[in-house]
DNA sequence: TCAGTTCTGGACTTGACAGTCCAGTACGCG
DNA sequence: CGCGTACTGGACTGTCAAGTCCAGAACTGA
């Protein structure tokens, strides 16, 4: 069974091991991630692994929780400023940036995890639907604050706009990742400002 | 090296591994499939396996093709209605119609097969893109012939439209498939709709 | 019919990886 | 200090998958 590590020499190890097995699945995929790898890379050994996770599976739940903190984390600033137009454009920009300086290689580390699961594990299932959801909220959020300061007409549908513009992040990652091209990513923003912007009232 | 089949009985033969194939790793994904289970689902042995394709790279190339025949090919009739607004509805309402049948599972097949290459195989990546390139233009078609017959004004920027279309249809699979809920296809298409809805001309 | 090619069967080799085991070391606490 | 628990090292095992090999069957065309 694994155990919670319960000093802290423990958890800087576990938090090791978690830190390179998101690195590793995040370019190698989680079946092409062998867990010796993992491990050189941790500088651990293969029973502190299994010290702290029952099987593979359990750290790739780990990994999964990882990967959508990490991408949610990076994106915090940003969020904060979602509740202004200008916002949006410079969150959407600076999508589209990172794209072009990772030339078009990587798409979401979330949706990845998603695809390459497969219908197999459900529990990670949901804790990148949960990072999806958090993502959604970020979104949501700011555009409620963009209602109520007035620059959105006061009976848009929030709800279904932020569905709809992280739907367009995903898809512009999706295909901007298959072509190599960030201007797919680019075109989907577009689509999606565009679509707020029918919602937005003039000063 | 891989051999063409010069004979029907080997063209069957190769089929029959390549379809095969292509539904284990519609299910297992790429890393998750053997082929020793793809050879018994064909009825095939090894050697025949080796026969037609260098290695499971190659084979997953033809897959990669393969996949993309499947995933258009089942929307061709759709696709031609594309070129007038219900067509348009139509489309979508198909859309999430399937992925209601298949309860949010599965997502897209190309999508999937992008992120499980992760940036491993250029030509399998280059194939799935053509495959996300015919169907955009599909889909850009069907705006231009709307453009064409007076639905959309004539100003629209199709290409655009088009690529932001068919990511709103990409992120909204990938949202579906990560929550098991169709409704974000659904909000994901209605954007769009609402998107192309700004370009319509009123009778 | 008969030679040459195309195709097929399945055993075999090789290597990699997940998971186990146990002995040993560091640490916390009385 | 010394006892018990938390943690660590790394060798070992079993399984499974990719790819090889070669003999033999089926087909083709003359």
């Amino acid at each position: 069974m694994a155990k919670r590590p319960a000093t802290e020499r423990g958890r800087r190890s576990r938090h090791r091991i978690v830190s390179a097995a998101t690195e590793v699945v995040a370019t190698k995929g989680i079946e092409g991630t062998s867990l010796d790898e993992v491990c050189n890379r941790a500088s651990a050994s293969r029973s502190q692994l299994y010290h702290y996770f029952d099987d593979k599976a359990d750290l790739m739940r780990a990994v999964a929780e990882a990967t959508s903190d990490v991408v949610l984390d990076g994106q915090r600033a940003l969020f904060d400023g979602l509740n202004s137009w200008s916002g949006f454009e410079s969150w959407m920009d600076a999508l589209v940036q990172l794209q072009i300086e990772l030339d078009g290689r990587g798409g979401c580390p979330i949706a990845n995890l998603v695809s390459q699961l497969g219908e197999h594990d459900d529990q990670i299932r949901a804790a990148l639907a949960s990072g999806f959801d958090r993502w959604e909220e970020a979104i949501r959020s700011g555009l409620t604050a963009m209602v109520a300061n007035g620059e959105l007409q006061s009976n848009t549908d929030v709800a279904w706009l932020a569905a709809s513009t992280l739907a367009s992040v995903q898809g512009g990652l999706m295909l901007t990742q298959a072509r190599r091209d960030p201007l797919a990513l680019r075109q989907a923003l577009e689509g999606a400002l565009a679509l707020i912007s029918s919602f937005r009232i003039d000063h």
